[in-house]
DNA sequence: ACGTTATGTCGTACATGTACAAAAAGATTT
DNA sequence: AAATCTTTTTGTACATGTACGACATAACGT
């Protein structure tokens, strides 16, 4: 059966997409992050400045992009490193998002730290979220913790709780590289160990839901 | 004993330099964060655009200003809402720095979610983050919680906890305003007292200090 | 086959932050 | 008072993101 020509379309536009996102990589690269420019991207791939708009909403849709790479291998490479203890595979998740921030910065920053306005191409925030690689390798490891008894309560709020932990530590030492927080390692280790040993003396209720608009 | 010149010249700088950051206060007002630019600014003033060089490295520089205002009120708020038990002491700054952080997401980003890399204006970080009001009253009344036997462990370790744990929350509520959190302030008090509990079963040690260059 | 409508492409234009250097104003020295 | 030096002010220029609309191309209904 042929592929109808909808579906060809939209294949190649996808395709033209993921040029644009290996070109712009290769930017990076080569010209490190504010090297990357509407401008210079177009021309690598030979197209006028104003095409890109064409695949991208705005600027902001590419470094998504880009991030969204750098983050999906995150994800596969926390999977490919399982653990014995649920709570080790835990840790491991906080040490390994951990590592992923204070390596990529950038990145981090066009993800966690940027207001999310609109949900980047027609995707709803819900399953932007949800359905993030990240919450829910998390989330199954929370779960995971839970039926062998290490914690206790509703898995969504513990991992929730996890994030802003995990994501204080490391957006603060992005952002205050100078602030004496001493070795960074130790201070991720050490409110990762903190925040997994108070969970565990806890039986932690969901969170309260609001009928908030949308 | 009348000035010398250099002091008035310096004087006459500073006046110039607040009327700019009232001017550019009145400017958000009126027109919006993202209402402020440059050549606005310096229309206001009377001067030209490249003037406001003259007193603001660059943009940034501007917004920090804006934003040291805002977290002088909001330490003296703290400072004016004292509590008889020390650990209610420390949950009103937690609070109210959550309440600041959702009401003046601007401003809370422009401070502790923008990268820091060069101390705005001769200031070196030290004592821009140690001798920050907002630092010192939590380190205060994380000692006066010590010295009451409430808590325990070194004052600056606890509070730079407690602050890793307060922005995480603060700045995903602000980031991710549609991730289900359930209810902002709840979540909050959530969080700061989750933390504060752990915190009281615990000997704090003081941050490993590394001879991190420079 | 032909007009109509959607879709992709691009040229132009504008506002913005700011680098650079000239010009102006002020201070200091001779 | 004049000359020199410093500091402040400004004009010009450039790269950038992107709004707007023109144009071309492709899909579709007739």
């Amino acid at each position: 059966m042929p592929l109808s020509v909808q579906t060809r379309r939209e294949k190649q536009k996808a395709e033209l997409r993921s040029e644009l996102v290996a070109a712009a990589h290769k930017l990076v690269q080569e010209e490190g992050y504010e090297g990357l420019t509407i401008r210079k991207l177009a021309k690598r791939v030979g197209y006028a400045p104003m095409s890109v708009y064409s695949y991208f909403a705005d600027k902001q849709d590419i470094l998504f992009a880009l991030a969204a790479d750098a983050f999906e291998t995150l994800a596969k490479r926390i999977e490919d490193h399982p653990a014995d203890d649920p709570i080790e595979a835990l840790q491991v998740v906080m040490t390994e998002y951990a590592a992923f921030g204070l390596g990529n910065p950038n990145e981090y920053r066009t993800v966690f730290m940027t207001e999310k306005v609109k949900p980047p191409e027609g995707r709803t925030f819900a399953e932007m979220q949800e359905g993030n690689p990240l919450m829910k390798v998390l989330i199954n490891r929370v779960e995971a913790c839970v039926t062998a008894g290490k914690l206790k309560g509703d898995p969504r709020a513990i991992a929730t709780m996890l994030w802003a932990v995990g994501h204080g530590t490391i957006s603060l030492l992005i952002t205050f590289p100078f602030y004496p927080f001493g070795d960074q390692q130790a201070f991720v280790k050490r409110m990762c160990d903190f925040t997994l040993a108070a969970l565990a003396t806890q039986d932690v209720p969901p969170l309260t839901e609001t009928p908030v608009n949308c």
